[in-house]
DNA sequence: GACCAGGCGTCTT
DNA sequence: AAGACGCATGGT
């Protein structure tokens, strides 16, 4: 009995390095501990996770063990499911593909809830990763679920539908808040609904996302990139039109610094066209 | 004090 | 179809 539960599980991280892929700004829901170790919550569930080596290991903040579902959730959070290397191997003959995986060549793109996922890239547009993770934490700590150790989960759509832009003030979303309130209003009405969107062609739930007020391509794109798993399919062609001028500023092969996670979303982007 | 930030809606041409 | 502009806020 003793041997069938585990406080803590170890997952082989097949090259992932969880420092850069939980900060290049594809998710605004973890935390760096002085202990370098990394606290965040997806799906209620609040854990602790840190690099060994080419290792994850995760322990929940509450102490209790994990179950095999659970364990299969966070292997799919982090892609460890996903044979990544393979993946990267394939970009070896292209220069800009190469740069991009060289550049952060353990970031991997995340599997990501649905509504935190949609909530944080309304939030992150015209803005930067400081204060989207200001807001963000703001959000979650105001309306979202206490799950122990401090931390909050996001809040559901039905919390959130209730509310009035001026009641997400303290958050100082600006322009946003009521952008949040409407897709939580969609989301809670089941007029945009993560099994339905699913089933969708990418053109036709990217229709469907930016009905959403204050959802547009860029939003729309990340959601399905992140929370929807349309990995290698994720069309992200108006973003990465605006974006690679300063990925590659003035041409150049290298990747500038502080977009290696939007180069790792281009290998996707690339991935999707010529795979 | 400008200027900017991983957009979007709206109003012009 | 494509371009200009305002938007709220806080970091640099």
């Amino acid at each position: 009995m003793a041997e069938m539960t585990k406080n803590e599980i170890l997952l082989p991280a097949g090259g992932m390095d969880l420092q850069t892929t939980l900060f290049c700004g594809q998710s605004f829901s973890w935390e760096a501990t002085p202990d370098d170790a990394f606290i965040g919550v997806a799906k209620r569930h609040c854990v602790k996770m840190r690099q060994k080596e080419n290792a994850i290991l995760i322990a929940k903040l509450d102490g209790s063990p994990f179950s095999a579902k659970e364990e299969d959730f966070w292997r799919h959070y982090l892609a460890l499911d996903f044979d990544y290397p393979a993946l990267l191997q394939k970009f070896s003959k292209n220069k800009r593909l190469q740069a991009c995986v060289q550049a952060g060549p353990g970031i991997r793109v995340l599997h990501q809830p649905f509504f935190d996922t949609l909530l944080s890239f309304i939030i992150s547009q015209n803005n930067h990763i400081a204060r989207i993770t200001g807001i963000v934490n703001r959000l979650k700590a105001e309306f979202g679920e206490p799950v122990g150790g401090g931390q909050y989960a996001f809040p559901t759509p039905q919390v959130l539908a209730a509310l009035k832009p001026e009641d997400l003030a303290g958050l100082r979303a600006g322009f946003r808040a009521k952008y949040l309130i409407d897709a939580a209003q969609k989301v809670a009405s089941g007029e945009v609904d993560e099994a339905e969107l699913r089933c969708l062609t990418d053109e036709e739930a990217r229709k469907k996302l930016t009905c959403i007020y204050g959802v547009g391509a860029k939003v729309a794109d990340c959601v399905l990139l992140f929370a929807l798993e349309r990995n290698c399919i994720a069309p992200m062609d108006v973003w990465m039109k605006r974006a690679m001028a300063s990925v590659f500023p003035k041409g150049m092969p290298a990747v500038a610094k502080g977009y290696e996670g939007i180069a790792q979303q281009y290998i996707f982007h690339w991935a999707r066209q010529n795979l």
